[in-house]
DNA sequence: CTTGACATGCGAATGATTATCAATTAACTT
DNA sequence: AAGTTAATTGATAATCATTCGCATGTCAAG
């Protein structure tokens, strides 16, 4: 008699998988759910976010689509749910398909390994994309560019610091450290480090809790 | 002038940095930065979670220790940071070293792929650990052992509401999901799911949110 | 046209990790 | 040995990505 009590049979296409899924599919990339969710709301304006992770995970259940699990972060979509491997930019955490000719996965020992049943492998390579190998043609790095973050270079702490001064010195109002991050293009836990540096040595302040502003001594730091 | 402001520079031994790389040390093993707090916390019971975690990330950063990062889970770290790959369990999440004699990292093309500079890639092998190949000794999972989940079978819809439903019957109180994840060893999304369909059938009640008690029709279910 | 299984939108909850901040402390520098 | 200073700590709040609960809506089948 439990057996009536069953659930998850049909896959109804409703509009908003439709969309999430032919969103995915128009992107030809490799995006978060909330950059597709950014992309949807232009065709689905009250579309609910909870309803493009539900419906992400689903598709991916039903192997419409693929889930990416990189490195510990957000995890990103792939409109193609087929087996092929993936480059991500260690700079700006973008993900590329990788279609090597030869075998993707090295021979797994049918024996047991550690007493493990190997069942597969994922092989994830990193790296630089085209974009972040370039040479820094300038650093200013303004709004996120859609779906590829800022490229920033790997700078000195100085450098940083220098940078994170002057964004707040442009900055009318005290900044947080997520708005500096944007301004400057840092990662924004250098952009706490440095923060931290700033204000110790009196370059800055903190007049309200995250936020901060430049100090004069900062401002003839600058000028200096 | 700016030069002046810098930081980080020594990395100085603490006892609870030297306990943390200490206790990971010992237990050879791949923990959690949770796992290892427990742990931590009978040599050194005052001891933050944060620290412990600053600590880890400080030390895998200095290359002392290695951090997995395993498919979008929790991270593990690895007292032995040398480059070795991994398997993990998809069942009970255990990870541990693999060491093929071979080649670990397929040939990485010179040459650009996709306008990428590829630097390095990840190998992760997944399959099922000893314990969770077994055929299913007994499916009650008290507790969790230390280190290591509990293993639990994959099965069907109706069993894991029959687990649920019988957990629900030992409970005086009414309980939720977690509890009930704990007592049936299921994952709690599955104990969700199945709460969600139980209740429909009217099988348990929910007198308070998220938290749920059998009824009589539950009570005669697993009865008959 | 009712039913019931699926879906949705909302907001609140969760879990893992990180940041803030005042108070300590380890490793220099006298 | 005492003073200086930046790294570190504990406690706690915050953050981020993701998921859950629930009331409501939708749709295909009886």
């Amino acid at each position: 008699m439990i057996e009536k009590v069953t659930m998850q049979r049909t896959l109804r296409m409703t509009h908003q998988r439709e969309v999430v899924l032919h969103e995915l599919r128009r992107c030809q990339m490799h995006p978060t759910a909330d950059e597709l969710y950014d992309l949807i709301k232009k065709k689905l304006p009250r579309i609910s976010l909870a309803t493009v992770y539900r419906n992400l995970e689903i598709l991916s259940e039903a192997g419409h689509i693929g889930k990416l699990e990189v490195s510990g972060r957000q995890k990103r979509f792939d409109w193609d749910p087929t087996d092929h491997s993936h480059v991500f930019c260690v700079r700006c955490h973008r993900v590329d398909n990788l279609d090597f000719p030869g075998l993707p996965c090295p021979r797994v020992e049918p024996g047991q390994n550690q007493g493990y049943e190997i069942s597969g492998c994922r092989i994830e390579f990193f790296g630089l994309c085209p974009a972040c190998r370039e040479p820094t043609t300038q650093q200013a790095s303004q709004g996120k560019p859609a779906m590829e973050s800022a490229p920033s270079t790997p700078e000195s702490t100085e450098d940083q610091q220098r940078q994170v001064l002057e964004a707040l010195a442009n900055s009318a109002a005290p900044s947080g450290s997520k708005e500096l991050a944007a301004a400057t293009g840092l990662e924004s836990k250098q952009v706490s480090n440095q923060l931290t540096a700033l204000k110790k040595k009196g370059f800055i302040a903190s007049p309200v809790r995250c936020k901060y502003e430049i100090t004069d001594q900062g401002i003839s730091l600058l000028g200096g």
